[in-house]
DNA sequence: CTGAAAGCGCTAACAC
DNA sequence: GTGTTAGCGCTTTCAG
């Protein structure tokens, strides 16, 4: 027996497959007493409903909007801040029916494969590096796209901060407090796995726009106070990987007395290393972080707070609204100041 | 002028559409030089490349699968276990590329819309209450489906733990610790916003399975050693939640010198709530939690650990191959003991 | 290696 | 209220 399908309650029931169709689609079209009947029947045969691909075909629509997360999707859900902005997105598209196809973008792969295939009504994408092909593929698929973060495309809708100018306050604030000798911790800079010291090169061709801006501006910071400036890449964001480049930071002749990270996990590694070296925070050694995680607050950690749930509810808000073209909106980061930076 | 598809491709050329759809599907199967023309051209005319709703109507696959998470998807973005969990089925699917559709399910709206929208191979349901609207319609979708934790579906593939067993456990550990007063703390029995004491009826009525279960063992293990026992409801799994709760316990007359929340986060808010209380842990009040999240660990909360990524993966793994029928793993947890139960 | 024919399952117009 | 007609854009036999 073949596959139940609108004609085969139409068949069943002697009526058109039009009318089966309006029965699940369009009940004011029918008499209720007809369309008792029509779902009688499709319960009887089992019938699974009307098929989405059919459905979306005809229609042109999907209801749902494709994601590209931070890389690697086993990665992202270990991210709390990528989270939040899930969070905020997820709250403000399921009142629509909208559901969040999660695109894996693996780097290495034949990547755009999953992207070619992703039935969407539009692209939202979340801090991808730039260049990354995966964004290309989202591109030319031609949908309305919405990036968050990273990177900044021409002509698409963008919602984001000025990292520049936070990380500018970041170390900015750290000179203020009088220090001198300030280390710059971030997490990659490029899609290689590349640790240790950062060259201008490195840094100026850097693809993780967010990252190198954050670094930039802190740079400038530290140039504005007559401080100095050491720049270390730590690879990952995770808490390990910032506490080994904080110790490969302070190992060095001339040691920081301040530390600003690109993100709070990092950030929360140099209090570790701090610790094991015996370095009292923030007397011998300050630490700023950034994102302000609820980890942030527990460790009495100074960070950069960025509004991360109601950047996710922006972009939900604009996907339901089908905003397009080259609206940009930078929200606003506030340097949140708590023990670790001597506050 | 109309949108570019194969045929508008394979008329600029002078090919057929079959040969332009192989250029992008079956690349073997034309010469590289061909290749390169129908390439050049769909380029040129701005191609969007095959549309996946038309290819899925024709092959029948879509290179995704839905999940359903527990309840809102904004809420589950804020579980970290849950995180977890999500983590190893993505590590386990993205290598086949594979896209997660997140299906949300809204307990008061028009629920199953998104799920009979959802464009996928199979489903996987994450820890829904038994008898949600939501589980039915994925039922009668047809399609494969796997449930991880709850509700155990008749004839569905099933990956979880015996959460009765691990609420014995937990208890039993109390008990054998000399404790005789036993508080259990659960998050949400019912889909309603019941908070406060647990009667047998509403415990034996839940439609949270795996709560359920958990207090039930904890409720055996109590009167296998004589202890006395009260059960709570938190409503979330917020630490404020557990925290509420705990007050509510230790307010009564004869209250509690242990108590076993079903949930890290909600004993996270018991230890908060003994804190403010002056009470001692372990000497005043032992806590035990359940995931053993690494908010457990830095704590020193005693919890019930579970598998998560190991159960994602499973999953995944699961969902990759395809298998179906009523195959069930049932996964370990142990207990791991910490300073708040006198570890 | 390339093309012609057939149809996946559905819904939007429009007539009855 | 209900049925007829006409595809949505693609891939899959099967001939050549």
């Amino acid at each position: 027996m073949g596959r139940v399908t609108l004609q085969t309650i139409a068949d069943e029931i002697g009526v058109s497959r039009t009318t089966v169709s309006n029965a699940f689609s369009r009940p004011d079209q029918l008499s209720p007493s007809l369309r008792q009947r029509v779902m009688a029947a499709a319960a009887r045969l089992g019938y699974a409903g009307p098929d989405p691909a059919a459905r979306s075909l005809r229609t042109g629509r999907t209801g749902s909007i494709g994601l590209l997360l931070t890389e690697s999707l086993s990665y992202a859900f270990d991210d709390g801040y990528a989270m939040q902005v899930l969070q905020g997105l997820a709250a403000a598209t399921q009142g629509d029916g909208l559901a969040l196809l999660l695109v894996p973008t693996p780097p290495d792969h034949s990547v755009g494969e999953a992207v070619d295939m992703a039935a969407v009504d539009a692209f939202c994408i979340y801090a991808m590096p730039h260049g990354h092909p995966a964004v290309d593929r989202v591109i030319s698929r031609g949908r309305p796209t919405l990036v968050l973060d990273m990177p900044r495309l021409a002509g698409h809708p963008f919602i984001g901060v000025d990292d520049e100018a936070a990380g500018y306050d970041a170390v900015g604030h750290l000179c203020a407090r009088g220090r001198r000798r300030i280390g710059l911790v971030t997490f990659r800079l490029h899609l290689d796995d590349y640790v240790g010291p950062v060259t201008p090169e490195r840094l100026a061709a850097a693809t993780f726009d967010i990252a190198r801006d954050r670094i930039t501006g802190g740079m400038r910071a530290a140039e504005a106070a007559g401080a100095s400036v050491v720049v270390h890449e730590a690879g990952t964001t995770a808490v390990e990987s910032g506490r080994r480049t904080a110790h490969a930071l302070l190992d060095t002749a001339d040691p920081p007395d301040a530390i600003f990270a690109v993100a709070d996990k990092l950030a929360i590694g140099v209090l570790q290393a701090a610790a094991e070296r015996g370095l009292a925070v923030p007397d011998d050694l300050a630490v700023v972080g950034f994102d302000d995680l609820p980890l942030a607050a527990a460790n009495d950690l100074t960070s950069v707070a960025q509004p991360a749930r109601e950047k996710g509810a922006m972009a939900g808000r604009w996907l339901v609204a089908g905003t397009t073209g080259p609206r940009h909106e930078v929200l606003p980061t506030t340097l949140v100041v708590r023990g670790s930076s001597g506050g």
